[in-house]
RNA sequence: GCCGGGGUAGCUCAGUCGGUAGAGCGACGCACUCGUAAUGCGUAGGUCACGGGUUCGAUUCCCGUCUCCGGCUCCA
C-alpha cells in the first residue's frame, strides 16, 4: 500500500503506508522540515506526526507563515494554561484561542493575576517550553472526556456545546496532552513545547465568559509568541512605534487638544492649533458638501423629549441618550444624540413636491451620547462630538442613483485626506425584525451593492446585520500601520418618514412618501482627527497642518525683514508664524521640526540683501539657501493649497 | 458598568520600609546675536488627585470617591 500525495507545486508524489506529515516535510528537506508546525491534508491542518490516510493534496505549513504562528499561539495559550494549572491547581480554565499578534488564556481563580503573578506564570512557562513536552493528540468520547474534566465546568460546557453543534450520541473530541497537563482542543499543534521559546505575557484583563456581561467574570492573560526571538522584539518594537503614534501624546505635544479632568469624561477642549484643524476640515467639510449638492440646515442642542419618542430614540436609543431635564410647567427636554428628528422638522416646515427631491440636508451638529465610561477612549469615543451629518430625502425611483452619489462622495473625501485602502461593510436586512416594504428593502440593498462594485470598494456582506429600519454600509480604510477604522456610514431610512408622516407631492398630484439616507462621511469631526493624528503620526499633511510654516530670524537684527517674509506668506494664505524667541537657529529649527511644521524658512543677513529665504521642507533634511522670496511663496502656496 | 494597573511641578518621571519631596524638559529673568535638530547662568513653581479613618505625625497604611490607562467579538 501506498498514498499519493500532491504538493502545492502540483507535482505528485508516492509514500508508504503511515507516512506523517513530518515524513513528507522531511523528504522534500531539511529547512522544511525544521520550519514546518503543522501540515494541511486537503486544506485541512492536521499535526505533523498524525499519519496520511489516503491519497491527498499536502502542504507544509511553516513557522513564518500568519497559519503558522496562528497554531504556534495556539500551543503557547495550552502552555500558558499548563503554567497556570500548576501554580494554582484550583483554577478553572475556560477558552485559550491565538488571535492576532497573540494569544489569550481565561481562567476563573479567585484572586486576579497581578503583574508579579505574570512574572511567575512566565517563568513556569519557560520551564515547560526548556523541557520540550511533546503535544500528543487523542480522540476519545464525549461522554468520558465530561468524566475527564468532571471538575472544569468550562470545559464541560464546551463538550456539550460540540454534543449540541454535531448532534447528540457518539460524539468525540479531541485532547491534547503534554506530560500531565491535557486540555480539550481541535488542534493542531506544533509537535512539541519547545518551539516556543519567542513568547512573551503581556498583560491580563477581566473578561467575561462568552463575551458576555451576564456571566461571570474570568481573568485573561494575554501573551504573544513568534518564530524568533527576532520576531518578537520586532513585534514589541511595532507596538512601541504605535504607541508613540497615540493621538492623546500627540494632541498635547502639538498643543491641539486636551482632556483637562475638570470637564468631564470623554470631552475634549481644543487649543488654538487644534482648533485651526477642525476650522481647516469643517471648511472643507462644507465646500465638498456643497460641491454634491448639499444645502445647509442648522438645530438646536436640546429639543421636546416627545420629539425623541415621535422619532423612536427614546424607545430604541434612550440607554445612549443624557437623561432629560424639565423646563417650564414639567415639560420634559432631551439632549440631542442625533440630528435627524431636526432635519426632519426642516423637511415638514412645508409641503414637498418631487420637483424639489432630492433633498439634500447637511449639518455639522454637535451632539451628545452617554457611553460607559469603560469605553472611553481619548477623541476616538467620546461623549461629545461633532457629527458631518446629512439626511437626504428621496423618492423610491431616486434611491440608487443617490446612494452611489454618496458613496462616490464619501470615496472622494477619504481620498482626499490620504486614505487609499478602503473596505466596506453591506449590512443587509435583519431576520426577524424590520419595518418598510420587502421590495423595497431589495431595491436599495441591490442599489448599495451595485454602487459599490462600481465604486471599486471591497466590501463584504454583513448578513442581518443592518438596523431594523433600512439597509447600510459601513466604510473602513486601513491607517498607515495597517489598523482598520470605520469611518464613514450611508444608512437607508425607512421608518423616520413612517413615524413623521413625511410626504411629497408627486407629479400626479397624489401624496408619496419620501426614503432618507442619514449620512456622516468623518463619521464625527473629533474621531476623524484622532484617527488622521494617528494615521500621520502627527505629521499632517500641508494643507491640515495649523501652522504650515515657521520664520527663523538668524539673529534679532533680521526680525523685521522676518515679518515682511510672514506678511508675504500670508499673503498668499499660507498659514505662518515667526519665531522670534531668545533661541539659538539651531534650537528654533529643532523646535519647528519636533513640532511638525511642514516648512521652515531660515533668513539672515543675506536674505535681507538679495529678499531671499533658506527654505527647509519637512522630511527634507538639507536645505535650500537664497531661494527668491516670491518664488517660496508660490511653491508653498501651491504645496499647502486644500484639495477643494 | 465590570476586572486589573495608575494619579507626585505645565510635561516625562524618580523618591518617601510613616517624620510635609527631587531630576530633566518647559516657563520666567539675565547674558549671548548666533546660517540649519538642544548656548550658558540663575529664579519661580507641588494641598504628592479628592474626602474620610488609623497615628504624636499620613504624600506613604486603611476605606470611599473622582479620574486616566489596558481589557471585556474573534466560537476547545
Amino acid at each position: 500500500m501506498a498514498v499519493q500525495i500532491t504538493l502545492p507545486d502540483g507535482s505528485d508524489r508516492e509514500y508508504p503506508d503511515g507516512v506523517t506529515g513530518a515524513d513528507v516535510a522531511a523528504s522534500i528537506g531539511a529547512r522544511l522540515a525544521k520550519a514546518a508546525v503543522a501540515v494541511k491534508v486537503d486544506g485541512e491542518p492536521r499535526d505533523l506526526s498524525r499519519a496520511i490516510e489516503a491519497d491527498s493534496a499536502v502542504e507544509i505549513v511553516t513557522e513564518n507563515t500568519e497559519a503558522g504562528r496562528h497554531i504556534m499561539r495556539h500551543s503557547a495559550a495550552h502552555v500558558l494554561a499548563q503554567a497556570v494549572l500548576d501554580r494554582y491547581p484550583e483554577a478553572k480554565f475556560a477558552v485559550g484561542p491565538p488571535i492576532e499578534d497573540g494569544f489569550y488564556y481565561d481562567f476563573e481563580v479567585e484572586t486576579p493575576f497581578t503583574p508579579d503573578d505574570l512574572d511567575s506564570i512566565e517563568a513556569r512557562m519557560a520551564e515547560i517550553i526548556a523541557a520540550d513536552q511533546p503535544f500528543e493528540r487523542e480522540v476519545i468520547a464525549a461522554p468520558d472526556a465530561e468524566a475527564m474534566f468532571h471538575d472544569q465546568p468550562f470545559k464541560i460546557e464546551i463538550i456539550q456545546g460540540v454534543d449540541e453543534s454535531e448532534g447528540a450520541g457518539g460524539t468525540e473530541v479531541s485532547i491534547y496532552r503534554n506530560l500531565e497537563f491535557a486540555d480539550l482542543c481541535r488542534g493542531p499543534h506544533v509537535p512539541s513545547t519547545g518551539r516556543l521559546s519567542a513568547m512573551k505575557l503581556l498583560r491580563s484583563a477581566g473578561a467575561y465568559w462568552r463575551g458576555d456581561e451576564n456571566n461571570p467574570q474570568l481573568q485573561r492573560i494575554y501573551g504573544t509568541a513568534w518564530e524568533s526571538k527576532k520576531e518578537l522584539d520586532a513585534f514589541l518594537n511595532r507596538r512601541e512605534e504605535a504607541a508613540k503614534r497615540d493621538h492623546r501624546k500627540l494632541g498635547r505635544e502639538l498643543d491641539l487638544y486636551s482632556f483637562p479632568q475638570e470637564l468631564g469624561s470623554g470631552l475634549a477642549i481644543w487649543h488654538p492649533n487644534g482648533g485651526m484643524l477642525r476650522k481647516v476640515i469643517e471648511d472643507y467639510s462644507r465646500q465638498i458638501h456643497e460641491d454634491f449638492g448639499f444645502v445647509f440646515v442648522n438645530s438646536p442642542h436640546v429639543a421636546k423629549a416627545k420629539l425623541w419618542q415621535t422619532s423612536g430614540h427614546l424607545d430604541f436609543y434612550s440607554e445612549n441618550m443624557y437623561p432629560g431635564m424639565e423646563l417650564d410647567e414639567g415639560e420634559a427636554y432631551r439632549v440631542k444624540p442625533m440630528n435627524c428628528p431636526f432635519h426632519v422638522l426642516v423637511y415638514k416646515s412645508q409641503a414637498r413636491s418631487y420637483r424639489e427631491l432630492p433633498l439634500r440636508f447637511s449639518e455639522l451638529g454637535a451632539v451628545y451620547r452617554y457611553e460607559r465610561s469603560g469605553v472611553l477612549h481619548g477623541l476616538l469615543r467620546v461623549r461629545g462630538l461633532t457629527m458631518d451629518d446629512s439626511h437626504t430625502f428621496t423618492t423610491r425611483e431616486q434611491i440608487a442613483d443617490e446612494l452611489a452619489t454618496h458613496l462616490d462622495f464619501v470615496v472622494t473625501l477619504l481620498s482626499e485626506f490620504g486614505f487609499t485602502d478602503f473596505e466596506a461593510d453591506l449590512s443587509t436586512r435583519p431576520e426577524d425584525k424590520w419595518v418598510g416594504e420587502l421590495d423595497l428593502w431589495e431595491t436599495a440593498t441591490n442599489a448599495l451593492r451595485d454602487a459599490l462594485v462600481k465604486a471599486e470598494v471591497p466590501f463584504q456582506i454583513a448578513e442581518g446585520e443592518g438596523a431594523f429600519y433600512g439597509p447600510k454600509i459601513d466604510v473602513h480604510i486601513r491607517d498607515a500601520i495597517g489598523r482598520r477604522w470605520q469611518m464613514s456610514t450611508i444608512q437607508v431610512d425607512f421608518s423616520l418618514p413612517e413615524r413623521f408622516e413625511l410626504e411629497y407631492t408627486a407629479p400626479g398630484n397624489d401624496r408619496q412618501r419620501p426614503v432618507m439616507i442619514h449620512s456622516a462621511k468623518f463619521g464625527s469631526v473629533e474621531r476623524f482627527i484622532g484617527v488622521l493624528v494617528e494615521h500621520y503620526a502627527g505629521a499632517l499633511p500641508g494643507w491640515l497642518s495649523p501652522i504650515q510654516a515657521t520664520v527663523v530670524p538668524v539673529a534679532d537684527r533680521h526680525d523685521d525683514y522676518a515679518g515682511e517674509v510672514a506678511a508675504a506668506f500670508r499673503a498668499a494664505g499660507v498659514r505662518i508664524h515667526v519665531d522670534t524667541t531668545d533661541e539659538t537657529v539651531g534650537e528654533k529649527i529643532r523646535r519647528a521640526i519636533t513640532h511638525k511644521h511642514p516648512a521652515v524658512l531660515v533668513v539672515g543677513d543675506n536674505d535681507v540683501e538679495r529678499h531671499s529665504v533658506g527654505l527647509r521642507l519637512r522630511g527634507d533634511d538639507t536645505e535650500r539657501r537664497g531661494v527668491p522670496l516670491e518664488a517660496a511663496v508660490e511653491e508653498l502656496a501651491e504645496a499647502f493649497a486644500a484639495p477643494r
